[in-house]
DNA sequence: CGTCACTTTGATGCTGATCAAAAATGGTGG
DNA sequence: CCACCATTTTTGATCAGCATCAAAGTGACG
């Protein structure tokens, strides 16, 4: 691992809080690695070796049955992911891969576990971000009880537009397929979803996207921040 | 509070490593309450005022978007609910309601959150909890992007066919009114999903269930692990 | 024993999936 | 720099799954 890697890990909020000395220790077992895009990092049903954290690129987060896949989440730095897992030594339930070119922190999922059981502030840090990671979920799962397949394409892009500065206009950061298959939807079915909301002021053209009436939009999309607001 | 009550409660995973003297200070600021069927115990977007348990009884966690509600989940005795938000001094993202006559601990949240601060026996098994319930959610998630409605209840059914015994009959716990819901579908659809599922030999009088053909019920099924299995 | 909520049944229509194929895009090697 | 290939995206047609609306049946409880 490179040395003047570590600054920009200690400053994540789940290790901030550490005393430098404990913080080596915890990193001394971990690897800081590049990895291309597409690469699968675990696969679930393994069991958890180790806690990751997005430094650089994104990961993408699924799960398969039946034959189906579907995109649980998508990460993008800085994130630490599969938290529970690896506190609850248990099998991964999600697999994950990188979708750009990324850089990921390894830690050992023992030596992490340990870790927690014996420094406080680290056992709070990780209470705060599974907490926040909970929150997150519960609100993808209401918006896959509670809205249309259009509704979610509608919010989403109405998310997207503030993230990137509520501009009006803003870039796709995923593949439609993968956006798709995160909305609970199939690639088709997106491709006329963006058709229908062009009387609502969207245009699409491959990655750029425009949004002209975002009243309308919001009229139908009926954001809330009940499950749109990220900070909530 | 009924002193009584305590060691009932003291058992609680959540509370079993904290020394006496923590515990009490817990406690001391908290209700225990019985309510009748049907009460509203909080709602969506109110500020975490209390974390709760119940002790007896069922509580239903719903949410409501669009004129749409889903239920969540449903909690029997003994859990604790609603932790991510008491954790994270933010407001409730579901709403709460008994469902039978129950009985509840109500621990005044900034006491909680308080106590976690400084006790690190309870924050460790504040986490474990939570990364529990993580768990939990993520695979009603994958139940509800990966499955048509006819396998959830096929599922459902095999998982509370091994919860109450694995006899090859037991009693639905929950209105099918509430069951849909939680399957995340309409009463109609579920009522029919039970006539589908007679040539799979589910056999439906009332609340009463009887699976006679097994095997073939988890053929349709699929059931996996990663999704059905609650120790996992 | 009547009322109210829950459940079932039937008819119909919308939402979204599937299948097939054309069009666009992006990366690669010549 | 261009031609080619693989992948992604779009478009069209069709179908299955599930919701909605309406109404009858059932059961619990005052």
């Amino acid at each position: 691992m490179r040395p003047d890697d570590l600054p920009h890990i200690k400053d994540l909020p789940l290790f901030s809080e550490m005393e430098e000395e404990r913080f080596a220790q915890l990193v001394e077992g971990a690897f800081l690695q590049n990895f291309p895009p597409g690469v699968e990092l675990f696969s679930e049903g393994e069991p958890a070796d180790f806690l990751y954290v997005v430094t650089e690129g994104h990961v993408e987060l699924y799960a398969s049955a039946n034959n189906r896949e579907t995109v649980i989440g998508i990460l993008e730095p800085v994130t630490a992911f599969i938290l529970a897992a690896a506190v609850s030594d248990a099998p991964y339930l999600m697999s994950a891969r990188t979708l750009d070119k990324s850089r990921l922190l390894m830690i050992p999922a023992s030596k992490f576990r340990e870790m927690t059981g014996s420094d406080s502030q680290l056992t709070t840090a990780v209470l705060r971000e599974l907490a926040k990671g909970y929150r997150t979920l519960v609100k993808a799962h209401k918006e896959m009880k509670l809205r249309t397949a259009l509704e979610r394409v509608a919010n989403y892009l109405l998310r997207e537009n503030k993230r990137q500065g509520s501009a009006g206009h803003f870039v796709l950061q995923h593949d439609k397929r993968i956006l798709a298959a995160l909305l609970g939807m199939t690639p088709e079915n997106l491709s006329r979803a963006f058709g229908s909301l062009q009387e609502y002021g969207v245009t699409v053209e491959g990655t750029r996207i425009t949004l002209s009436k975002l009243k309308d939009l919001e009229t139908l999309a009926k954001p809330t921040t009940l499950i749109d607001d990220p900070d909530y």
